[in-house]
DNA sequence: TTGTACGCGTTATCAA
DNA sequence: TTGATAACGCGTACAA
């Protein structure tokens, strides 16, 4: 049997109230108590009970996590720059991959809306959710646009989008393909097409934009990008709408025999640890992953505050300059 | 204020009991005050409140998953794979991103043995933890000895070794570097490096292991393998302890000017989805990812039942040809 | 400086 | 078929 505040008391012969003092050293005390409830806590090896805790103060100091999938370089480097710091602020994270399924969302949802977690951070990509609007539950939303209530944490999308198209056209690009998530779900990162479109008529050119789910196996992923070369022999630069995606279709050029940046050029977005590491040579968008982290800690907090927070925050992208285009 | 189980019971003009009872079906009811229940639950919006059923019940339904950083590939996929599996059992998921910080993992651990989560598995590398030692929570680990108290879920890593090792051998390698973890950690990890030095001295070779700490930028990393190039003109094959790292010395060997694998030889290890997708061409050994969280999950559940387990599930490795080697 | 008694929101026992 | 009541383990008015 665990042992509880009460056991303590006894073996230090004081009440529980005074071992609750103790431990979260409130009041006034005298030095032999405080001696003797030390001893007592070691000698049962006490662990206090959080959930106990949590009860009693109405509240978790956790916070909730919910992104497609860790298992994506982007949301897990996200994942463990928010874990970082929001420990520093003595928050623990409860994780949920919704894996872009709405049922599993919505399911995660009610379950955190439950008083599981404090607070919630959000970057999946389903609409429609009603849990949502009917919580009192302190949201954010990282790349997602949710309800007018939820403060959206984003890249600058669409300058990101002008960069990487301008940067294609500069480099003589003429017949420039760009992927993206279904166009149904109505985020921020929309604003990456919109901008491609927008930029692209502005030069005369011709926007063509290849519909790619986020979370389909790598492999399904490749077979539409092996189509893309198919159906377009002829052009010559994407604009992909994240790094993984571009490292797979650098992967299926080189299948298809086509030398990057000769045959074809490539722009990425995202800026990962990971694939700039691994892939330096990877032109791309960069996010500053760190700051997107940290502000929505700030608004998460000021939330849970009951601070007013802006609805949205955006943050600038930068080009990182590779050798892929 | 969030309505609880009394303001549902007054609304519906029965008692808490009641309520409790329909919304978890026990016992007998009728179906009149089931629908006034189910009425006054609707109109109040009312959510039962998880704390307090876990404090009474006496567990959380969480998991806590302890390991260096999800950034990393490795432990981003295996963490989505634990968390898919566990949301299918009922269970939801904790992360601690340890960064091989003895005081972080402690201070973790320490909140967690606080009845914070059911259960806990681990994939640290650091060693001496002794909160490990007197705690009662069902842990397993991964890929680690802690003590024998807790099972350890590994891949065959001595196999492992010999494959990678034999493979460059018999790809006609004379001198191969292995770079592995710092050796004072007592992980299985350290068999593939026990199986690198004995293939190679089996082969009259000699061994030569360069100590990489997994958990440095990766920045950090690349010098020291381009050290590796200028101390080893002559080497000609790598054997790299994880797929990250050996991306990393592609790179590296590729702004060295070294042409993989014409003028190096290179094998990695873990055959993450990732890699595997984007360098297609790495051999590696490949881990079985599903398997490896599939038996931890289930000898923690065995260890939450209070069944007995085995103290160690070695699971079978293979070794993926591709190019580099 | 310390102790008594109650509440946090649930579930289960026992009685009706 | 339902309700009163006592736990679960902790923290804090209030009293002493």
């Amino acid at each position: 049997m665990r042992p509880k505040l009460e056991d303590v008391a006894k073996l230090a012969n004081v009440s529980k109230t005074t071992v609750s003092r103790v431990l979260n050293n409130r009041g006034y005390l005298s030095q032999e108590t405080i001696d003797r409830v030390y001893q007592a806590v070691k000698e049962l090896n006490y662990q206090p009970n959080v959930v106990a805790r949590q009860l009693y103060k109405k509240q978790t100091r956790i916070i909730g996590l919910l992104f497609p999938t860790i298992a994506n370089p982007f949301f897990g480097e996200l994942s463990a720059e928010l874990e970082k710091r929001l420990y520093n602020e003595g928050f623990k994270v409860l994780i949920g991959n919704s894996m872009n399924d709405p049922k599993k969302e919505a399911h995660y949802l009610n379950q955190l809306l439950t008083k599981q977690v404090d607070g919630l951070i959000v970057g999946t990509h389903n609409r429609g959710i009603k849990e949502y609007n009917y919580s009192h539950l302190p949201v954010v939303a990282i790349d997602r646009n949710m309800n007018q209530d939820i403060p959206v944490i984003e890249s600058d999308n669409y300058n990101g989008g002008v960069l990487a198209t301008t940067h294609l056209i500069n480099q003589g690009a003429k017949k420039i393909i760009h992927t993206n998530g279904p166009i149904e779900l109505e985020s921020p990162t929309k604003r990456r097409r919109l901008a491609y479109e927008d930029t692209i008529k502005a030069y005369g050119l011709t926007p063509i934009t290849v519909t790619v789910d986020f979370n389909i196996p790598y492999i399904e992923k490749k077979k539409i990008f092996t189509q893309i070369f198919k159906d377009h022999p002829d052009l010559d630069a994407i604009f992909a709408s994240n790094d993984v995606d571009a490292a797979l279709i650098m992967q299926v050029a080189l299948e298809q025999g086509l030398h990057v940046p000769k045959d074809l050029l490539l722009v990425g977005y995202d800026g990962t640890q990971i694939i700039q590491n691994i892939l330096p040579g990877l032109t791309t968008v960069v996010q500053p992953l760190e700051q997107i982290a940290q502000t929505a800690i700030t608004v998460l907090k000021q939330r849970l505050n009951n601070e007013p927070t802006d609805t949205e925050y955006i943050l600038p992208v930068t080009l990182h300059k590779g050798i892929t285009g």
